[in-house]
DNA sequence: AGCCTTTGACCAGCG
DNA sequence: TCGCTGGTCAAAGGC
């Protein structure tokens, strides 16, 4: 990529394609200082569903649930965070999104990715998203996530209407996300919405 | 039994 | 052309 140093914002800018990045900043650990907050302008939203973890593996960062199955297939330590980023991808069959994670050592999201648009509609919670809920249920993740979502990203792609957000994505280009752009990355800054004090 | 996470290595793109 | 970084793949292990 091309930041090097810096805030998931930025590379959202950046971000051509269909990309939605969520960053959460929390309060700011020591290290990122304000270089991120700085700039962006961070749109905090707090994501409930981060607090959802599943525990039911491990510890397993889990990033922000908004609903769909991810399986992670990567995790880099990129230069410009200390924090590592994970990959990971949806694990329907036909749907190509992936997801990059940063954490913060602390567990907080500073960041999210969404790379692409889902092509199916979120699985239901009973049925075995593990990521999908597991405390809570639907409503809590939907609402807010949708609503924060909605408010910055724009491109609500992956949240409620996998078909609109399709068509949406594809359809507009530049409709709401004139900066964003990218119809199809999505960036969300999350506020440390997440306690995350010990999962299991 | 199946799925997911973890880790290392490899590949591609960009400066 | 070389080096660096990001992103992805594959294998192994664990739940």
């Amino acid at each position: 990529m091309s930041v090097s140093s810096v805030l998931p914002a930025t590379s959202l800018t950046q971000v051509p394609a269909a990309t939605s990045t969520y960053t959460t900043q929390p309060q700011m650990p020591p290290s990122m200082e304000g270089s991120q907050a700085a700039m962006t302008e961070s749109t905090n939203y707090s994501l409930p569903e981060q607090r959802l973890q599943q525990s039911s593996s491990l510890n397993v960062d889990k990033p922000a649930d908004d609903g769909y199955n991810w399986r992670k297939y990567g995790q880099k330590q990129v230069k410009g965070s200390e924090f590592p980023r994970s990959y990971y991808k949806c694990t329907r069959p036909n749907c190509l999104v992936k997801k990059k994670v940063e954490r913060s050592l602390e567990g907080h999201v500073t960041a999210i990715i969404y790379k692409g648009e889902h092509n199916h509609q979120r699985p239901h919670p009973n049925k075995r998203s593990k990521d999908a809920v597991t405390s809570n249920d639907h409503s809590n993740m939907q609402g807010i996530a949708d609503s924060s979502y909605q408010g910055i990203t724009t491109n609500s792609m992956s949240k409620m209407d996998p078909e609109s957000s399709q068509a949406t994505a594809e359809h507009l280009s530049g409709t709401s996300d004139s900066e964003e752009v990218g119809d199809h990355e999505t960036e969300v800054e999350e506020k440390s919405g997440e306690p995350d004090p010990k999962r299991r």
